[in-house]
RNA sequence: GCCCCCAUCGUCUAGCGGCCUAGGACAUCACCCUUUCAAGGUGACGGCACGGGUUCGAAUCCCGUUGGGGGUGCCA
């Protein structure tokens, strides 16, 4: 255990998906762990059996390398499994109650919620607190809440105080005999060396109990974290069942990492000045939890989308084609690709875009009606389609530039620009009325395929 | 209900008492460029929630109101 700077956690339960808010959190506390020397502690929370599946692991494994955070670095450690620890966590629990700070419980939920209900009060009263019940079967260990205030030093808000009062004797241990998130969190960081836990907002109303159990067991509490949540257009927090909040679904469509990276470390934070697209060290030597703001943030789409297209116009054009490479067919020639994609670099925002873009030079042409409708029913569509195939066939250096030469000649006499002129070859060629630059695409198609195109489309104008 | 947190353009944010006539980015719109569509360039639109204080001076400090969020489990 490396024990020579502060221990940051991130702890997720695993589930069958990463959560991007999930993601936001590790980020910070790997940036946080890399800029001060410290050490980043992978736990996995698997204590409720409902939600334990060895495969989810890898998934998390497998989504923070890709978010940068490599599992093989000196400043990583774990993966810790917390179901691993159950012994020490009940351990910890009998000390509790050795030394007066828990004690046993025999009611039941509905139980409590009868008595509350007679008592006209909201939650669970402490009415065992004083029986001096001794272990046994279907009795919980509560945590005995005394008097007076909790101040949790917070490194985002400041210092937050909770009053006891409102904090109810809350269980440690289930009837079952199984330890409780608050006592197992607690007990592994303080097994795992934690000095630092950065997490959630959502956690916050968990730290007071947290702290308590932690002074309880004769320990320094940790230096406290807790970032807003991340929520929705409704400002709700992101849920699996409404949002898209799958960090493999962005991965999956095209999101670049290092976009995805980028945009999650500025939601909250900012670098200072105005710049938004850091280089991931730059943020990491920049980023700082006081400067994290303090209220939810919404986590907007359309802005990711637009960090991706950045990224992507920042690439090589040997870049931009690898990165390309996993979402093209097989079958697809890389040569004549890479002859085309530094024209689909500027054109693209998600790599997912990218077949759907230059399938016309490897599919053959497939008509979309309206483009057809609105340029081919002009009537120089036919005239103008005549001349390009006279032209072109004559042609014998077929280089975009030329192409355009020689179509900038046959629009004279029609007297159009090159806008409207090159219209019906396109949808003649590409079968649409966007797309790559023409004359570039059609250097890539070839001289033979590019008539054959040409040929018929005229032929179905019915003229 | 109770507890806690929060509050600058539609969104993400800069701002930490005078540099603010409130800056940038995304989105939207217009124009330029142009080989369609993008990209790029220029510009426009648009905000300190409200009310009280404190101060010579408040987006910045304090209080209240309103609004939003989180939590309130023998989930994590």
């Amino acid at each position: 255990m490396n024990s020579s700077g502060p221990r940051f956690r991130f702890a997720p339960s695993p589930t069958g998906y990463f959560h991007v808010g999930g993601a936001r959190t590790a980020l910070f506390n790997w940036a946080l762990a890399t800029s001060t020397g410290g050490t980043f502690v992978l736990r996995i929370e698997d204590t409720d059996e409902a939600r334990n599946r060895p495969e989810w692991t890898d998934g998390i494994l497998s989504a923070l390398e890709w978010l940068g955070i490599d599992s093989s670095s000196p400043t990583f450690e774990g993966p810790y499994f917390q179901s691993s620890y159950a012994d020490e966590h009940l351990r910890a629990a009998d000390r509790l109650f050795e030394n007066g700070y828990a004690y046993y419980c025999e009611m039941s939920p509905d139980d409590i919620a009868q008595r509350a209900k007679a008592e006209g009060v909201t939650g669970y009263n402490g009415w065992s607190r004083d029986l001096g019940l001794e272990p046994g079967p279907g009795r919980v260990l509560r945590f005995k809440v005394p008097e007076g205030s909790t101040i949790v030093r917070d490194q985002v808000r400041g210092d937050v105080e909770f009053d006891h009062s409102v904090i109810e004797d809350f269980v440690l241990v289930r009837s079952n005999g199984t330890p409780v998130f608050n006592l197992a969190n607690v007990v592994d960081d303080m097994s795992m060396g934690i000095t630092n836990v950065i997490r959630a907002e959502e956690h916050l109303p968990n730290t007071p109990k947290q702290q308590m159990i932690w002074t309880a067991l004769d320990r320094e509490p940790p230096v406290w974290g807790h970032v807003p949540v991340l929520v929705n257009e409704q400002r709700k927090k992101l849920s699996k069942r409404r949002d898209k909040v799958a960090l493999e679904q962005y991965r999956d469509e095209g999101i670049l990492s290092d976009a995805m990276v980028n945009y999650l470390m500025t939601l909250g934070w900012s670098a200072g000045d105005d710049r938004e697209i850091l280089p991931w060290d730059e943020i990491t030597s920049l980023f700082a939890l006081g400067d994290v703001n303090l209220s939810p943030a919404f986590f907007d789409v359309k802005k990711l989308a637009a960090f991706n297209g950045e990224y992507i116009r920042m690439m090589s054009e040997d870049e931009f084609a690898a990165a390309c490479d996993p979402w093209l067919p097989d079958d697809w020639d890389r040569a004549t690709f890479a002859a085309i994609a530094p024209h689909v670099q500027p054109r693209l925002v998600t790599f997912s875009e990218v077949s759907g873009v230059v399938d016309f030079i490897f599919n053959g042409v497939e008509y979309d009606e309206a483009s057809w409708d609105k340029v081919m029913t002009t009537d120089v569509a036919a005239p103008l389609l005549d001349e390009s195939i006279l032209r072109y066939s004559a042609v014998d250096n077929w280089q975009a530039d030329n192409l355009k030469a020689i179509l900038e000649h046959i629009m004279e006499p029609f007297g159009l620009k090159l806008g409207k002129a090159q219209a019906p070859v396109r949808v003649a060629v590409t079968g649409r009325t966007v797309g790559p630059p023409l004359f570039e695409s059609l250097e890539v198609i070839g001289q033979s395929e590019t008539l054959s195109r040409l040929r018929h489309a005229r032929g179905r104008i019915s003229t």
